[in-house]
DNA sequence: GTCCAGGGCCTAC
DNA sequence: GTAGGCCATGGA
């Protein structure tokens, strides 16, 4: 067994199924991986708190509200002016093509929508791959600055590999299975999160 | 007061 | 294709 499955199997062994991502629906999944880029979790929880206090967790509503009421409620989570549009932009998406009765459904092919999602104003790649892995369950291995110090912490590949190739390089060394990247994924977090409260407590 | 967090866009070379 | 500036809040 590879290096990178075998650090997997023991990151599930020493913290057990993670649940990283505490979102009620996909929707709300797609809305924070907008919420979350370059910004803390805990500013992102807020506006997401606003959000459902406004009845705002849905396509619907969202491509419906003011915007500047829309920028007030998620005005914790920064950059909020953009984040309003990116909303905005996300919601007109899914709402055209993904959602019946307010449920994602796949039209397309996996790499189709991922497409189409990374040619929206305002989604990269790896906001794209949160979408697809966690909204969608589609087998999109998720790079960010965690998945980063991870590999960097472990000696995995180079650090600052170009965002495809790193992502590349961990499907290549998994299953093709979205549950696992998704489990280690999160794992990743929790155990970026754990290696940060030692650092402050030091 | 300074630094940074679960990025991405735009512009200039 | 890539380096640098920009977007903005809240917590340490």
């Amino acid at each position: 067994m590879n290096r990178v499955f075998q650090l997997y199997k023991d990151l599930l062994e020493k913290y057990g199924q993670p649940q990283w991502w505490p979102a009620e629906s996909p929707f709300e999944v797609a809305a924070g991986a907008i919420l979350t880029q370059n910004t803390n979790w805990k500013n992102v929880e807020k506006a997401i708190t606003k959000l459902k206090g406004l009845g705002l967790m849905t396509a619907e509503s969202i491509v419906a509200v003011d915007t500047k009421i829309l920028e007030t409620a998620i005005r914790s989570s920064g950059y909020f002016r953009q984040k309003a549009e990116r909303l905005k932009i996300l919601s007109r998406f899914l709402m055209d093509k993904y959602l019946e009765d307010g449920v994602l459904t796949e039209g397309l092919s996996p790499n189709q929508l991922r497409a189409g999602l990374l040619a929206l104003k305002g989604v990269g790649p790896e906001t794209a791959d949160c979408i697809l892995l966690y909204a969608f369950d589609l087998p999109f291995f998720v790079i960010d600055a965690y998945t980063r110090r991870f590999v960097k912490k472990h000696s995995l590949c180079a650090p600052d590999l170009k965002y495809e190739k790193m992502r590349k390089f961990f499907e290549i060394n998994l299953p093709k299975d979205a549950r696992i990247y998704n489990q280690y994924h999160a794992l990743i977090i929790i155990d970026g999160k754990a290696e940060q409260a030692r650092t402050y407590d030091s």
